[in-house]
DNA sequence: AGGTATTCACATGAAACTATTCTCTGAGTTAGG
DNA sequence: TAACTCAGAGAATAGTTTCATGTGAATACCTGT
């Protein structure tokens, strides 16, 4: 039977030993290149072993630096101590970007009563409820507390920065217990931006992660590789390329890690033996096209409306660039058309303007002088994906 | 010619509104004693 | 009378609208030569 045939090679695997080393959530023994930054996180921390509140922290570091990673390993390592030596000692992780998960403040403060074991219902009860019954959690019995804050720059992007300040100061309502607070950005300018009273008392130390560069990008590959898969299977050159690759990419080493995973993936399905530096390209390849028909196929319907508008406009006319109010008119036609709401130009001047934080646009503001000043927009989807994008929008709004 | 002042066509910001989802509260209803 | 139901008030949130203000430089408009 065929399928046999297939499922045989597959469950052979000659390229995979331990595809879950590769996978991003994964959290490894040894962090190469970063011993120092753990050593700083884990020292000032450590008082939290001897029942003592721990200064605020800050950690900063583009994206794929190990933050998170090493951030984690101390809470690890620190819980496991707390535990031998019975600590009453919670380090509790919370990622603010999860949409409906903790992303506002009512939900990040909701999500740390859930993580201490509470129950708080998803909406309806006003925010001050939820600080009461967080300040009840934390003094039911005496322990300290650390919440790990990943991405909070994220989320106070959407709200006001007093939030911050709230939590730095929740510390003095209690008694028996104690918090602190590790924030996690990858925004390097994130603290500058908030206000003086929060950024003193959030950011009593700081730490930033350097990105890697391509020789730590390669350690870092080779030690996952060796234990992700079968001997053999990945050249010293692979490697390399991998890294050089990812290094580009202001040194991110998830995105290196991904691209090797893809690249066996593809490498498995043609049911060769080694990886090739080919299999790299277009592993590359495969991720960037994914990402962008990702993103347009879960927009929301007026998104692609004006993805559409704009598509067409730019056909129509044979142009590589357009302008927000040429947009609009196309746009209204269409919503007449397709009988959809036509929303205002504010609103579709945002929605182009989070295409253009989604790289699916290039949209740069000029002025024509005594004609304006508007977006000047260009599409940056490339060629060979334009008609698996037109199919897309033609399926979910009838292009 | 050279220097200002206008002016366009949006950008950008803030606040307010809307619909939806959910909790909580208290009045009214029901069923059992 | 205790338990139950159900409507209404109040919140949070996402997506928008409304109102207000900002803005870079090509042009119109002066100016004095």
């Amino acid at each position: 039977m065929k399928l046999d045939m297939i499922f045989d090679a597959v469950a052979q695997n000659p390229i995979f030993e331990n595809k879950f080393i590769l996978q991003t959530n994964h959290t490894p023994e040894v962090i190469p290149h970063r011993e120092a930054q753990i050593e700083q996180v884990a020292s000032i921390l450590a008082p939290a072993l001897r029942g003592d509140r721990t200064s605020n922290l800050f950690v900063y570091g583009k994206t794929g630096s190990g933050k998170t990673l090493s951030v984690q390993y101390v809470q690890h390592e620190l819980l496991k101590r707390a535990q031998s030596m019975q600590v009453p000692l919670r380090v509790e992780y919370i990622n603010c970007k999860l949409k409906k998960v903790a992303d506002t403040e009512y939900r990040i403060l909701a999500e740390m009563v859930k993580k201490l074991g509470g129950e708080v219902p998803a909406t309806g009860l006003p925010t001050d409820q939820i600080y009461n019954r967080f300040i009840d959690f934390v003094e039911k019995e005496k322990k300290t507390v650390i919440f790990i804050l990943d991405e909070i720059d994220q989320a106070v992007k959407k709200m006001s920065d007093n939030f911050l300040y709230n939590l730095t100061r929740l510390n003095s309502e209690l008694v028996k217990s104690q918090i602190s607070f590790v924030g996690i950005s990858n925004d390097l300018t994130f603290i500058d931006q908030l206000d003086v009273r929060v950024r003193s008392s959030l950011s009593e130390e700081e730490i930033i992660f350097p990105p890697y560069n391509a020789l730590q990008i390669q350690d870092i590959l080779k030690e996952r590789a060796g234990k992700a898969f079968k001997p053999q299977v990945v050249g010293e050159g692979v490697i390399a390329k991998c890294a050089a690759l990812a290094a580009r990419e202001h040194g991110d080493a998830r995105r290196a890690l991904d691209l090797l995973r893809i690249a066996g993936e593809l490498a498995e399905r043609e049911g060769k033996k080694h990886i090739e530096e080919e299999h790299l390209d277009k592993a590359n390849e495969k991720m960037e096209n994914e990402k962008i028909l990702d993103v347009i196929s879960t927009e929301p319907k007026q998104f692609q409306i004006v993805l559409s508008s704009i598509i067409q406009l730019l056909e129509s006319k044979k142009l590589q660039k357009v302008y927000t109010g040429d947009i609009y008119n196309i746009y209204q036609e269409f919503c007449q058309a397709t009988r959809n709401e036509i929303l205002t130009q504010r609103r579709v001047s945002d929605i182009i303007a989070e295409f253009d934080m989604l790289g699916v646009l290039n949209a740069t503001v000029i002025s024509h002088g005594r004609h304006g000043r508007t977006r000047e927009i260009r599409l940056n989807i490339p060629k060979h994906l334009l008609g698996k994008v037109k199919e897309i929008l033609r399926d979910s709004v009838g292009m």
